[in-house]
RNA sequence: GGGUCCGUGGCUUAGCCAGGAUAUAGCGCCGGCCUUCUAAGCCGGACGUCCCGGGUUCGAAUCCCGGCGGGUCCGCCA
């Protein structure tokens, strides 16, 4: 409704420029704390026209004529601002809309395939606190463009042919692997072994060497031990996402990039183009913009990574119409790099969404020298915490209900924790701040779905119909107005890939139905307004909980 | 050394790309509100050289230039 209300106000406002002879481009429509939307352009206006942007404002809001039934109510100067407000259609359709749509209000229309691809850790060892900022990033886009109406593949890319996973493979025959513990943290257990022993003695890396090359060769029972090392890892991986509520619809490996033909294919085609070059006897892609060349083929004639990506992202580029890729900031050069061979090849760039990265108090994460502290590690953490804090609040409810409640507020905290901070921002984890359940996050808002879930409960029926125009309080009325944003803060967060603006909007829709709760009885209004209370008390229980939904954060009915 | 991202009250953080009206919110601090729809809530208060210096502009947290500080990258690793 909101972005009906934006279009509407864009239309009256061009319209009133043309009628009182002024030009400009750009209308400056903004959000402001002043009126639902405002313009600015008089002061650019000014200067050009040569009159006060005071006195322009007004010749501009005088020429304004708003149609009947419009979403826009009203326009007023203050000096050089026009200021516009929504009208009580625009309160009334809201209302009606989230009614009748439900669950499915917010919708877009968005249009098209795309895949994105998120998380893809390497399989040597359990997801960390690094590893999971990608997840939560990547799964909260996902939701936010279904929500917007595309249709969503989620992949994870399973690196199962570096030096890593030969290592792990390595490491399996030559140590003891514990059977008893998950299989990430098994496999994290001997791959750190392994690195510790590679550095002592370098003489063993040649056998690394021997398997990498085993494995592009094709041989079988290499490709096997290397498999079954990294099923082993995908597995303890996948079941600490799905604690999180992050979900891949399909699990890429790179080798069928190699054993598919694909790799070669194209190294062939880039060799045509005359895009390659070699370089001792490495092939390379001589990188103009960057100061070093791509190595795309060792000396040994093996495949690098970016080899194998680039194949991958040809693959996906055929099958969708937006390919998202979700990658920490190391990624940033090579990604650059990958994007400028892609194009070079005539095929289209990935969007990439790059985010910062996680360290400790003592410095950055490593898998590989075991200085890391697992996803596991800290959802087990919250979840204890979360139970003592439902018990401190609750102490009489049942203990499956306790239970099933940490669960939620404890995921939901840790997902909320993550997404809401802009994804270029550096942060370091620490434990104190991660068990905090006083700080401003996801409770908050889950807390407010279960007051208006018990209000509901209480009431015992939620009217067929609504008649919004009891609505009259300006606290019911700035409530709407917020429930009105949501589709065009999914809009807006599809086009732009920023999830946190999503968490942004649950916080203030929460404190706005807060204030509502504060100012408007529900149960105790008379009968006349009793039940367009309880109607907007239904709409605020859907619109909680959908963006919710769109967070990944689970939406109880009581807490 | 070069590239890139970040720098906003004691701490965390929004706004910056598309410059405008009193700079957002939380934690912490001070003071209030539970016979009234769940107090994981609400109300009030104190706390700011928006890293520094120039420039552009009627107007700069926001744009440009130059510094400073921190993260990160610059492997025939992934």
């Amino acid at each position: 409704m909101f972005l009906k209300f934006k279009s509407e106000v864009e239309s009256v406002l061009k319209k009133a420029l043309d009628a009182s002879g002024y030009q400009i481009d750009d209308l400056h429509i903004e959000e402001s704390a002043h009126a639902d939307l405002a313009s600015s352009l008089s002061f650019r206006l000014a200067s050009e026209y040569r009159q006060s942007p005071a006195a322009i404002a007004d010749v501009i809001a005088d020429a304004i004529t708003i149609p009947k039934d419009s979403l826009v109510g009203d326009v007023q100067t203050v000096g050089a601002y026009i200021n516009f407000f929504a009208s009580r259609k625009f309160i009334d359709d809201t209302v009606h809309e989230i009614f009748e749509k439900k669950k499915r209000y917010g919708t877009g229309s968005g249009k098209g395939k795309v895949i994105i691809e998120h998380t893809s850790a390497n399989p040597n060892g359990p997801l960390h606190v690094g590893h999971i900022r990608n997840s939560i990033i990547g799964d909260t886009l996902a939701r936010i463009l279904k929500t917007a109406g595309y249709d969503v593949e989620i992949q994870y890319y399973v690196n199962d042919m570096g030096r890593q996973v030969a290592i792990v493979a390595w490491a399996m025959d030559r140590f003891e692997f514990d059977g008893q513990k998950k299989a990430d943290h098994a496999i994290a257990d001997v791959y750190i072994r392994a690195n510790r022993e590679l550095g002592e003695d370098p003489d063993l890396v040649c056998q690394i060497d021997e398997l990498m090359q085993g494995i592009e060769r094709g041989d079988a029972e290499m490709i096997e031990r290397f498999s079954s090392a990294t099923d082993l890892a995908v597995s303890g991986i996948t079941s600490t996402l799905k604690r999180m509520n992050v979900h891949h619809d399909r699990f890429v490996h790179e080798s069928m990039f190699v054993k598919g033909g694909e790799v070669s294919a194209l190294v062939g085609e880039l060799k045509e183009l005359g895009l390659t070059e070699m370089a001792d006897s490495a092939l390379v892609v001589p990188m103009p913009t960057f100061d070093k060349d791509l190595v795309i083929l060792r000396s040994d004639q093996t495949s690098v990574y970016v080899t194998r990506d680039l194949a991958y992202h040809r693959w996906k580029a055929e099958q969708c119409d937006r390919m998202i890729d979700v990658l920490g900031a190391d990624h940033k050069l090579i990604s650059n790099q990958l994007c400028y061979v892609l194009s070079a090849c005539g095929v289209k760039e990935p969007e990439i969404v790059i985010f910062e990265f996680v360290s400790l108090p003592e410095g950055s994460m490593s898998t590989r020298a075991g200085k890391f502290i697992s996803a596991d590690e800290l959802l087990d953490e919250v979840e204890k915490q979360a139970l003592i804090e439902v018990t401190k609040r609750r102490p009489d409810a049942e203990e499956d209900f306790r239970n099933h409640v940490a669960k939620e507020v404890g995921i939901g905290a840790v997902r909320y924790d993550i997404v809401k901070v802009t994804p270029e921002k550096a942060t370091t984890f620490d434990w104190e701040s991660a068990l905090d359940f006083d700080k401003l996050g996801a409770p908050f808002i889950q807390y407010s779905h279960a007051r208006a879930c018990s209000i509901l409960r209480k009431a015992s029926h939620v009217p067929e119909s609504i008649d919004p125009a009891r609505l009259s309080g300006d606290a019911e009325i700035s409530f709407v107005k917020e429930l009105a944003r949501f589709s065009y803060v999914i809009d807006l967060a599809s086009r732009e890939l920023k999830p946190h603006i999503v968490a942004i909007y649950a916080r203030e829709l929460a404190e706005e139905f807060n204030q509502f709760y504060r100012l408007s009885p529900v149960l105790s209004a008379p009968d006349d307004v009793r039940d367009a209370r309880i109607g907007l008390v239904e709409c605020a229980r859907i619109v909680l909980a959908s963006t919710l939904g769109v967070l990944g954060i689970a939406a109880p009915e009581s807490m």
